[in-house]
DNA sequence: TTGAAAGCGCTAACAC
DNA sequence: GTGTTAGCGCTTTCAA
């Protein structure tokens, strides 16, 4: 069907070789250039890169493996990085393992026989045993958002300081005067939460807070799982004054579930959110939100393979932890100034 | 580095078309089984793939060529095909041109060059002509969501029916006695922009009502564009008393806006939105929307293409039209009932 | 049932 | 700068 290099050798009277080298960026005669391009021309001749691949036991394809496809935070980081790898050429083959670790295994190795020249992972499985295979084969590795403790040191990754970021969000809370501040975070045991729970543990202990269990809840990382966890939170006999969520659709769903229940932010409750300050753009112009760089990660990542792919010696494992920044709105005020300020609580306001 | 073929001839003694036909199902004498077997554990054998596509000009990949990943509606779709393909041993391949034609072109190229055994597309050039290559290498081609005219005959495609599912929602609106009804679609000129305006048109005018420009809004598919719709939409001096909204994100964005203006549904205004039952879930419980299958979409996107994939001859391009579903909720009311109710507007009502 | 050998389309020595 | 050749790892006649 298509045309081979055979095909053109023929067409032009030249060698495989200067065909190859040709299109490979070497130096060609110039008359001979001329005939190489009128024959790609007439034979649509088109590189075959199965073959190269073949030759060259490289595939260009780098597997990404990930729990969810339906996630904006996840599709904006894939999104980034695809576009980097496919302007070098990289194609990026994408398998959805339903927060499955049995999936998830059954991914890489699918990816392994294909022989993917490297694999992007945002692990589920947190034992970090699905990977054990593609460590054997000694093909590229990288972690991106989810740290495996188990093989740390031996693999890359590209993370964001979730301690840090969820510290900076509560002693935003704790410097207002706040000291009822809820947690709602994804799933109990991911990297992520865990990271997360513990900013917020360590802030508050700073602020000289106790932390309170029913303070904290678990979203699920969905709108709905944010929803329902604001929905408890109210409920609770000594609500909180303050709120603190951990990614977009958790925020989302917390914004909406305050609305129903008419609450003003911030005149009763503060809230800070987190991620995609455009897409809450002209909804929530006023959010004082957690800012996740995922462009960054995508870029990152996608830069971060590219290198461990083409250094010719075992590039040391790295870990690139971008940092979060505190986007100031209007969502959250002093305590002193809220409805549900409290003289008798909160006597330092007076 | 991995062990191939030969290596198991050598460790086994057997020829190499004996484990070739071992390896795709054929039989071979017991005691060679048990041998196979042991040098494949032995020496990790795993079949080289990029071999495999060489010899057999059959890549086993899926080209998949979308406009944004990052929207509910795509992702969901691809999720459940990659699911499918992936059974079934074929890779997907995701290229996000980003609603550019230009890079929707050089994704197809890019994925040809890779010698894809198929196509699918959510077209964003609607003329089609980033497919013409891929046409004219004979690849399988199966558009997605959107129909391109330019190719009717030419592709199979799977899609709902666009214009009766929006009929089916203004009928409903209409049924209850409204007349203005405000209709927020996607861009402009996108296939099923036009499809659902012509349904919305076609329904008002059997119950006899002249469209208003005024009362149609592009809501550009995101949540964003949705709230700003609704914002207009209520600015207008004579409001809609019915809204119909054409997709996921938008819906939740006009859901958002309603809220922020107080505008109680479907007291004061009736709702009818589309997509994703699930997420709205516990958050909107009783709106009543156009429900797509995209599951189903997907799944039948992945079983056409595998039916194109191996059917031997020639498959004549099929058209699968999935069927949108009326969730009945409790967002729409008569128009009798609402707050909005103008004796003189409805005398129908007395 | 099994094996030998050719060849898929390309790259990379190597010799010219 | 160019051509010859071997071979990447597999499948697939064709004979045995």
């Amino acid at each position: 069907m298509a045309a081979t290099l055979k095909d053109l050798s023929r067409e032009t009277g030249l060698g495989l070789a200067t065909l190859s080298k040709y299109f490979n960026g070497g130096t060609v005669r110039e008359k001979n250039r001329l005939a190489i391009e009128a024959a790609v021309k007439k034979l649509h001749y088109v590189p075959n890169e199965v073959a190269r691949s073949l030759k060259t036991q490289q595939t260009h394809a780098i597997g990404v493996v990930i729990p969810e496809l339906s996630n904006t935070f996840i599709t904006s980081i894939i999104s980034s990085m695809e576009d980097i790898l496919r302007k070098r050429d990289y194609a990026v083959i994408v398998c959805d393992c339903r927060s499955d670790p049995k999936r998830e295994k059954e991914a890489v190795e699918f990816l392994l026989h294909r022989r993917v020249d490297g694999l992007i992972n945002m692990a589920t499985d947190p034992t970090g045993a699905h990977l054990k295979a593609a460590m054997n084969d000694g093909i590229p590795i990288l972690l991106v958002d989810r740290l495996v403790e188990n093989l740390r040191g031996k693999v890359s990754a590209v993370i964001i300081d979730n301690a840090h970021a969820a510290g900076q969000a509560v002693r935003k809370l704790t410097g207002l005067g706040h000291r009822k501040i809820g947690l709602i975070l994804g799933s109990p045991n991911l990297y992520t939460t865990n990271q997360r729970l513990t900013g917020y543990l360590n802030a508050l202990t700073e602020a000289g807070i106790t932390p309170a269990d029913e303070y904290i809840r678990y979203g699920d990382y969905t709108m709905d799982g944010g929803y329902q966890a604001v929905q408890e939170l109210l409920k609770l006999k000594d609500r909180p004054s303050a709120l603190f969520v951990t990614n977009f659709e958790m925020t989302l769903g917390a914004m909406l579930a305050l609305q129903h229940q008419n609450i003003r932010v911030p005149e009763d409750l503060s809230v800070i959110g987190f991620d995609k300050l455009e897409l809450f753009g002209e909804i929530f112009p006023d959010l004082t939100l957690i800012r996740q760089p995922q462009l960054s990660i995508g870029r990152e990542a996608a830069n971060l393979m590219l290198d461990l792919l083409t250094s010719r010696e075992a590039v040391p494992h790295r870990i690139v932890t971008l940092t979060t920044e505190l986007a100031e709105g209007k969502s959250v005020r002093s305590v002193c100034d809220q409805s549900n300020f409290d003289t008798k609580e909160y006597g330092q306001c007076l």
